[in-house]
DNA sequence: TTGAAAGCGCTAACAA
DNA sequence: TTGTTAGCGCTTTCAA
């Protein structure tokens, strides 16, 4: 299993090393024909570079960290997908890894990816408290968050417009004739729900709407959390006509306990999600709902970091893309009474 | 942005960088007291050691390859998913790739990742000719299959028993008193598909029941194509009470056309899918199926990568993971009449 | 128990 | 245009 060396060619070719250094670097300071020559025997002998050797040389690895929670779940698989494919346009690869939402596991992996070398790190973080708690990280390596949107904050991150998101979700159910709109699953720690339920309050205040809550008080957000949040509201009488779930998994977990309840959806209730997770174009699901443009982050997140890699400067910049509604299924006209 | 090294660190404790590497490794040949004063220095000084560095004179980067054809495929996902777990807790870390399905990429990412030094790679094939486009690398690093099952062929791979998935699907099925059982989605050039179809026609024949088969023509298989066939299919009068779908797509893909056509699941027809992903768990559609155990395959994949790797020897093993039926709400019993 | 020095495969400055 | 050489940060002989 050796690999053939830069050695190993320069013997062959009865140069010095160097030469087929030059060679493979493009480098002007060589006759053209001493390069096809080398070139050649390269391919002959089945050169491979060896990338680790060049990364201590150049002290760049051309490896940039991804750190996602879990790359299961259907957003972040999507996003790993883009940001492999627009880095690896750039000439970079991805570590992948998973903190399974567990901060101590955060930590590790950036002290990981230090010693790794990365060129940089794209973290989706575990929550708003990633950013004290890798503070002492974040000056040793370049890092851009991503997902979770990390107010007020002195790093770059890319983030969607949660907050104009939600406005536009209440101005959409609003135009169908609803008046009565529930926000369900807002929770407590999370910076990204709190824009959505501002852009919520906001939208209520402007249209005249009375805003009504059902606050998520589980630790996450899952699709078994929403579907007992919603069980549980199910048994009340509904003050409301539409319910507009603060994510996609929410609605999921809704549309599970209404199922059960016999509860029709749109002819009872209208649902309306927020991020379009891959689950909610499925047959049988067809959710409307807020989307995330995932394939945009993606490439932000990678231009934004290599930026931060390339111009070394100091500063952050906040990126925040635009949400669009993805008119599906689960919304319809307000009925008449209830 | 410059990081502190072992030189830092020995100057500062006033010894020689061997002793700092010495005091790191955890060698028996130092005293315990220089061993304390210098672990104690490396972390008032937030060393952190140069992983890279240590793969050049190790000859081992504690990398792993991963090769995926979309990390976005709700399958490979969740095995990237445990792959990068296990991995992890046995010191390795993962470099993500996606080859789209496009051969010429993954040879470009094998390429790619020998030039990185992995210490071996984890492929999931893009199609069954993989291994003959890839064989000139296969004795150039570590390499372990997964996913698709690449019969009779001399390189290690885990996968699942999918003619005993097929087979046990079928009794199933005959165990709810179906007797026209039709097969969904076959698809020519996948092994994995050859399988699975040839355990349905060994089920049939031991039951006594007459096989039927609808082909997938398309080049792949997703739920738009299982979409496509199913609507097809369903401008026929059947000749069967239940449909086994070859895959989980698939299997959705007929939801949607059956819900298009007003056929109830499993009232007017049953439906099993084959391979669990997370999708069929999912609320609503809640469907019925063979399992792909893919915490067992991610496990088995590391495991059998490293051992390859640190026995350096030259044999190979095929692991055959046992599927089991996942029972949720999209088979019922035959109805009397059709 | 510690230090000195070689070397992993490569790039790049300097010489020729 | 080509060769020589130093050095990236580390591990590991070999000497002391």
């Amino acid at each position: 299993m050796k690999n053939v060396t830069i050695k190993d060619v320069a013997k062959a070719a009865n140069v010095s090393y160097s030469t087929v250094s030059r060679a493979l670097s493009g480098s002007p300071e060589i006759s053209a024909d001493t390069r096809e020559r080398i070139l050649q025997l390269c391919k002959e002998m089945n050169y491979t570079a060896n990338t680790v050797a060049r990364a201590m040389v150049m002290k760049s690895t051309k490896l940039l960290g991804l750190i996602l929670t879990d790359v299961n779940n259907p957003f972040m698989s999507e996003l790993a997908y883009h940001i492999d494919r627009q880095a690896r346009a750039r000439g970079y690869n991805i570590i992948l890894c998973n903190s399974s939402r567990n901060p101590d596991q955060e930590r590790e992996l950036f002290e990981l990816m230090i010693g790794r070398q990365v060129d940089g790190v794209m973290l989706f973080p575990s929550g708003p408290e990633s950013y004290e708690t890798l503070r002492p990280y974040l000056d040793r390596i370049p890092t851009v968050f991503i997902g979770e949107n990390l107010r007020e904050v002195p790093e770059s991150y890319v983030s969607v417009g949660n907050y104009r998101g939600a406005y536009i979700g209440v101005e959409y159910l609003h135009s169908l004739g609803h008046r009565d709109i529930l926000y369900f699953g807002r929770r407590r720690g999370s910076t990204t729900h709190q824009l959505r339920a501002e852009g919520y309050a906001a939208a209520c205040r402007d249209l005249g709407l009375v805003p009504q809550y059902c606050n998520n008080t589980f630790p996450l957000t899952s699709i078994k959390y929403g579907y007992q949040l919603a069980k549980q509201l199910f048994t009340q009488k509904p003050a409301y006509t539409a319910i507009f779930a603060a994510t996609d998994t929410n609605a999921l977990g809704i549309m599970q306990a209404a199922e059960e309840r016999g509860i029709r959806i749109p002819e009872d209730i209208s649902l309306l999600g927020f991020d379009n997770i891959r689950d909610s174009g499925l047959p049988r699901i067809d959710l409307t709902t807020i989307e995330q443009p995932k394939k945009m982050m993606a490439s932000m997140a990678v231009d934004s970091l290599l930026d931060k890699i390339q111009s070394e400067l100091a500063g952050y910049v906040h990126r925040i893309l635009t949400p669009a509604l993805i008119e599906r299924s689960s919304c319809g006209p307000c009925p008449k009474r209830y």
